[in-house]
DNA sequence: GCGACAG
DNA sequence: ATCTTGTCGC
């Protein structure tokens, strides 16, 4: 996976400005609208190989991204499906810059998510990454920089709101339940145009409730670059499998930690 | 000053 | 994100 825009790429040593702005020239070259190479509808869990009888073609190639930390150091994992099946599995261990602070994730992730992404021999179709993409102040959160960065579809799936406005709330709502999340006014405006109420950034979107106990929180899913707010719930929907988070996600996740333990 | 915030 | 025992349920 080529990168089309290094430049814009998360480096270290920038000024909270500095990483700011970059934020605003990502936010400025991100297409919040489907532009893909694949139809959103063949993405599928099933492994279904090809079929020549009936000309069926593979599925997309997804790859879920996810970390686990050591330390001041950083362990980034990609796996890469295609159906349900794991293709390619690469993770990389990184040092950290910097700590953790709202809005600026993509700076102290974002590297070491591109040292494991470098290690990757295949070519995604579809990056699904543990974070905000346009649910961010400046529209440019995880998934949209670095889905900017290889100019590659990208989706941002996080397990909590940093910000804008769910149009209802999200509380205990069952399975396949989806509300819109607006831009608020901690949201900037972009190419000229403002941010305003109307503006659809992400879905609150309940993957999974089980019957019993704890309600389980919605997932709050928002474009990376090049999908609609609306393509991005589905995309989300239809690699969830019996978790709350989606598959590419869940299996990144368990990598990081299986990973991690061989560091420590 | 208050609020409030991905991982 | 990470530190953690037990506990409920399929």
């Amino acid at each position: 996976m080529r990168q089309v825009h290094p430049e814009l790429a998360p480096r270290p040593g920038l000024s909270k400005a500095e990483m700011e702005s970059l934020q605003r020239r990502v936010a400025e070259t991100a297409v919040f609208e489907d532009d893909l190479s694949f139809d959103p509808a063949s993405i599928s869990l099933a492994d279904s190989g090809t079929t020549t009888l009936t000309g069926d073609t593979d599925p997309p190639l997804v790859a879920g991204i996810d970390q686990s930390f050591l330390d001041d150091r950083a362990v980034s994992a990609v796996v890469v499906l295609r159906g349900g099946a794991v293709v390619e599995r690469v993770h990389a261990v990184s040092e950290l810059d910097l700590p953790y602070v709202p809005g600026l994730l993509s700076f102290r992730e974002g590297g070491p998510i591109l040292d494991a992404l470098a290690k990757l021999d295949s070519d995604p179709d579809l990056l699904v990454f543990d974070g905000s993409g346009r649910v961010h102040f400046r529209q440019a959160g995880l998934a949209t920089h670095l889905g900017v960065v290889y100019d590659v579809p990208s989706i941002g799936v996080a397990k909590s709101l940093l910000c804008g406005t769910p149009d209802e709330d999200v509380d205990g709502r069952p399975e396949g339940w989806q509300t819109p999340i607006r831009a608020d006014d901690s949201v900037d405006a972009v190419g000229g145009h403002p941010a305003t109420p109307e503006t659809v950034i992400g879905y609150a979107f309940q993957s999974r409730q089980y019957d019993s106990r704890p309600i389980i929180n919605p997932l709050y899913v928002s474009p990376g670059h090049r999908l609609s707010a609306e393509t991005t719930v589905d995309v989300v929907s239809r690699l969830s499998g019996d978790y709350k988070l989606p598959e590419p996600t869940r299996l990144a996740d368990a990598y990081a930690d299986e990973a991690k333990a061989q560091y420590e």
